[in-house]
DNA sequence: AGCACGCCGACT
DNA sequence: GTCGGCGTGCTC
């Protein structure tokens, strides 16, 4: 970032107002505006002038500009003074009573902006409140900190210093937490960041038996109104902990001094709409610009983490409870979805009157059929994709019989509606799809929230979470069957099995060591040879038209990287650009984006896409 | 994003 | 000969 004038002046030993004093009158307040505008092309702001009656337009305010004949919502990302020249326009006003970033949550912003190839004022957006925010009234005394003792014996340095440090931990991560703000909140802020509004307000309720009023909580669930007001308090507050979904990733904040994120890994936890952005990566850049320790929790860290050489601290013995390896190859062929094994466990729970939970990796009935006659996958004529029921999903073409004549289909794979058919056939009315409140239930990793002390774990098909069509399946698979082994209450013939022809795979091992370290690094070599993250970059770009997209998108990346594709996504077409640094590939990319979407061209540019 | 300025077709 | 269609392009 260029030398502002601003720095120089924070840097003088004067101050500015001493050394403006004797010519102040000569010289004019100018503030460079990023207008409100989701484009690329007011990235670098406009100067305008600030009215001698205008106070607090300072770094991060809000402000109206004139912009092109009418008023526009901006940005302050720099202030200066300078002698009179070529007159500029003023700034009109001051929208805000407080400002949504400071000097690092700048530069953090700046970075997103390049980095997931997004205007910067879509990005200051998300620094910024749903309203306006206005200085909240004082808050009353808030109630002591107190000392918490941690679950297990942590090192005092993960939090002494700025740096990020992967805590491998199970079952106590909320014991955790609160012994880390219990040795933040007597001086400073912290940020929480959790996955689903569900746990954000299961742990806000839990640290506040300990924290009380020190303990703010923010989700997409609440009202524009209270998001504004929790927004506010946190950013002027001082001792308080702001606990919410992804978005508060890029909120202001108060003077941090802890940030963590519970279940790194967890896919809710990057933004699936432009602007994407992934909560782990934002708060690793604001922890080194601002200086804050950064804890990244969670049964399995992300190879992401551990290749970006965050320290890891692993507590001693499993780090999940025991999990039980179905081999299937020990049934005959031809068996159902369910394993007698599997059967038999069930019976044995629900005799003691025990919950049982299904997973799954799809919901719906099955991922595909397949003819019974010609064993050829069942696919919609006009479409070509998979399909499931007598009309294409995709299309909505009508679907026949089989191109051989056959009418008969059998269902491949094994999804939510398929397996409580099955084990409705052994356990009747017992079983339901999760969100039922049938003891056995079946669900996919969405309803994994809210299951928790049951008696027994089931996994009906393993081997399509470890073989999902990513690069990360290994991993992806590993995290959720340590979930599912962790929603299983302690105690005597409590258990979690899971089905597999693959009882060798790394991932199925580490499951059943109850470590997941070696596996992943193990994985983290296996990136470093086939040169995907976080040994290299993915990029994903995705179009709804455009003009020779393919040939200018290989001339764009050039020989920084690989291009695959395109394929077609629905209406779309979609590439993958590989490489091993693909910033400058951003960067022109940028551009390519910018002149599309004057085209009137729809596209998406995805970052590390999941099914990469 | 909007609001200009632009260069082509139907009206007073 | 002017009013207005909305296709590119710029906005301190």
């Amino acid at each position: 970032m260029a030398g502002r004038a601003e720095d120089r002046h924070r840097a003088s030993p004067l101050g500015p107002d001493r050394r403006h004093a004797g010519r102040r009158r000569l010289l004019s307040r100018i503030v460079q505006v990023v207008p409100d505008l989701p484009t690329f092309s007011v990235d670098d702001g406009f100067a305008y002038e600030v009215p001698d009656s205008l106070t607090g337009v300072d770094l991060g305010a809000i402000v109206r500009v004139p912009l092109g004949g009418r008023r526009v919502r901006g940005y302050v990302v720099g202030t200066r003074r300078r002698r009179p020249g070529r007159p500029l326009r003023e700034v009109a006003g001051l929208s805000a009573d407080l400002p949504v970033f400071d000097r690092p949550l700048l530069d953090v912003a700046r970075w997103a902006s390049a980095h997931y190839v997004t205007p910067l004022a879509s990005v200051l957006g998300l620094c910024t409140p749903p309203n306006l925010p206005r200085r909240p009234a004082p808050a009353g005394d808030l109630p002591p900190v107190p000392g918490v003792e941690p679950p297990r014996p942590v090192p005092d340095r993960m939090l002494a210093s700025a740096g990020t440090t992967c805590v491998v931990e199970g079952e106590a991560v909320d014991a955790v937490v609160a012994w880390a703000l219990s040795r933040t909140l007597t001086t400073r802020n912290a940020l929480v960041v959790v996955p689903t509004v569900e746990e954000a307000v299961r742990l806000a309720d839990g640290l506040r038996g300990a924290f009380g009023t020190r303990v703010l909580l923010a989700h997409s669930g609440m009202d524009a109104k209270r998001q504004t007001a929790v927004w506010a308090r946190a950013a002027t507050c001082r001792g308080v902990a702001l606990v919410g979904t992804r978005e508060v990733a890029f909120w202001p904040g108060g003077d941090i001094g802890l940030g963590i994120i519970v279940d790194d890994g967890r896919r809710p936890l990057v933004s699936p709409r432009m602007p994407t952005f992934e909560a782990r990566e934002v708060m690793r850049r604001r922890a080194m610009a601002a200086r804050f320790p950064l804890l990244l929790l969670g049964a399995v860290p992300t190879t992401a983490a551990l290749g970006a050489g965050a320290a890891v601290h692993r507590p001693p013995g499993r780090i999940w409870p025991v999990v039980e390896v179905a081999d299937r190859g020990e049934e005959p062929p031809g068996t159902g979805v369910v394993m007698e094994r599997t059967r038999a466990a069930i019976r044995g729970v629900r005799r003691r009157g025990g919950m049982v939970f299904v997973l799954t990796r799809r919901r719906g009935y099955a991922p595909a059929f397949r003819c019974v006659r010609c064993g050829e996958v069942r696919r919609c004529p006009a479409c070509g994709a998979a399909v499931t029921t007598d009309r294409c999903a995709r299309c909505g073409a009508e679907v026949g019989a089989c191109p051989c004549g056959g009418r008969r289909f059998e269902a491949l794979g094994a999804a939510v509606g398929r397996i409580v058919d099955d084990l409705r056939r052994s356990f009747g009315a017992e079983v339901a799809a999760a969100g039922g409140d049938a003891p056995i239930r079946v669900g996919t990793e969405r309803d994994l929230v809210g299951v928790g002390g049951v008696e027994l774990a089931v996994c009906i098909d393993t081997d399509a979470f470890v073989l999902a069509p990513s690069y990360r399946a290994g991993e992806d698979a590993l995290r959720i069957l340590a979930r599912l082994a962790l929603a299983v209450a302690p105690g005597r013939g409590r258990r979690c099995l899971v089905q597999t022809a693959m009882p060798r795979h790394p991932a199925v091992v580490a499951l059943r060591r109850g470590d997941p370290l070696p596996f992943l690094h193990a994985e983290l070599e296996e990136r470093r040879r086939t040169g995907m993250p976080p040994a290299g970059e993915l990029l994903a770009v995705e179009v709804d038209g455009g003009d020779d997209v393919d040939g200018k998108l290989r001339t764009l990346v050039g020989g920084d990287g690989e291009v695959l594709g395109p394929a077609t996504v629905g209406e779309r077409a979609r590439w993958l650009v590989r490489g091993a640094e693909l910033d400058a590939v951003r960067l022109r990319l940028r551009a390519f984006v910018g002149t599309l979407r004057d085209a009137g061209v729809t596209v998406r540019v995805d970052v590390d896409p999941i099914d990469g």
